[in-house]
DNA sequence: CCCCGAATGTAGGCGCCGCCAACAATGCTG
DNA sequence: CAGCATTGTTGGCGGCGCCTACATTCGGGG
């Protein structure tokens, strides 16, 4: 018997970034097309409208539901418990991990093109985050272990140095196993800085 | 009179590229097209076939033209002269200007997105670019300014936190405003670390 | 000098794509 | 259970990258 497809999908619009973040990871962004997932997921070329108003619309949420898994990811690897470095260190290992797991994901959540709605949500997300890094400094910073100064202007520095090994990485410049063996490197270089003391 | 354009253009190549650059400045990567360019230049659609085989290969020669010219700004701002902070300084902003005025370009020059021919060329023009921040690491260096350890690794933590901030001017974190201001603090903290002293 | 092949540009077509409008099936709610 | 909002389908529009066949121009060897 021909498998009768009910009418209705069930959860199209699940099902459709499920099948997006997958040709994302498998193919990178640019094959991603609306038509092709419509036929990945057996529904016709139009039915992905209506749950995304357009191809920016699909990307934008494929982008949140990364913030979150990535904000799980960091959560999951703070360990309040731990000394400041290998504590930066577990964090950054966390960073990179999903990096490597996920370029071309990470890119589009780099990647501002959302129109001003989205983007409040987006920023709300990315501070969340940002949260778990800028943490860990306030905390050290109370401790002393940290220079005064503005916790996030600090995470600035960890921030972009972690997100620039990130993008070295994706670019082919550096291995991810050269990369995440030189975390603690990296670590230590940050805290202590590159002048002899 | 009609104003009768030559069938042979002269230097299409050099034009596309020209007009490709303006675009990407413009309106952003997505919305590079031969047939637009080809319509902007004033030839038919097919023509730029002629000069590069396909639309990634103009990317290619793009990202490549922006490598000289990266290398260009960054030489331009070298100054032998000058202590390592203020030196190094100069370089973070000139290659932060850089990544201002041509985030979409820069963009083009971390993907990745060529074949292993291509791929030589690249890491060459990289390696050019790379050198002047190397180069200011390594005299630093030997006259004792700066921890042991391989430049190469040691610049892995400076270029890494540079063009991390570049990153986050470009995805709208941060304004150019901001970041140029920044640059003096963070080349500071990077010399010194995060740690008290 | 001129002729012929190489280089460069043109015209048209193929199969994708995103987006839109008109229509069909389904589910939900009063 | 009637009617309406939701969700999916079909077909079409213009634009895209790339390909092939053809036209024009350029330049170097007889």
């Amino acid at each position: 018997m021909p498998e009768t497809r009910p009418y209705h999908h069930g959860d199209l619009r699940a099902a459709l970034l499920a099948a997006a973040e997958r040709t994302l990871r498998d193919k990178g962004a640019a094959a991603l097309s609306l038509r092709e997932l419509a036929r990945e997921v057996g529904v016709s070329h139009a039915a992905p409208g209506r749950h995304f108003k357009d191809k920016q619309a699909l990307l934008n949420a494929l982008a949140m539901a990364g913030y979150e898994r990535l904000a799980q990811t960091l959560g999951a690897a703070e360990d309040p418990a731990l000394p400041l470095e290998p504590r930066l260190a577990a964090l950054s290992r966390a960073y990179l991990g999903f990096a490597i797991d996920n370029a071309a994901l990470l890119e589009l959540m780099y990647a501002r093109k959302h129109e001003p709605d989205a983007s409040e949500q987006m920023a709300a997300a990315v501070e969340a985050t940002v949260g778990s890094l800028v943490r860990v400094l306030a905390d050290a910073q109370q401790r002393g272990e940290i220079i005064d100064g503005d916790p996030e202007e600090l995470n600035l520095v960890t921030g972009a140095a972690l997100h620039g090994v990130a993008t070295f990485i994706s670019a082919g410049w550096l291995t991810p196993e050269a990369a995440l063996a030189g975390v603690e490197d990296l670590v230590h270089h940050l805290l202590h800085g590159l002048k002899p003391r």
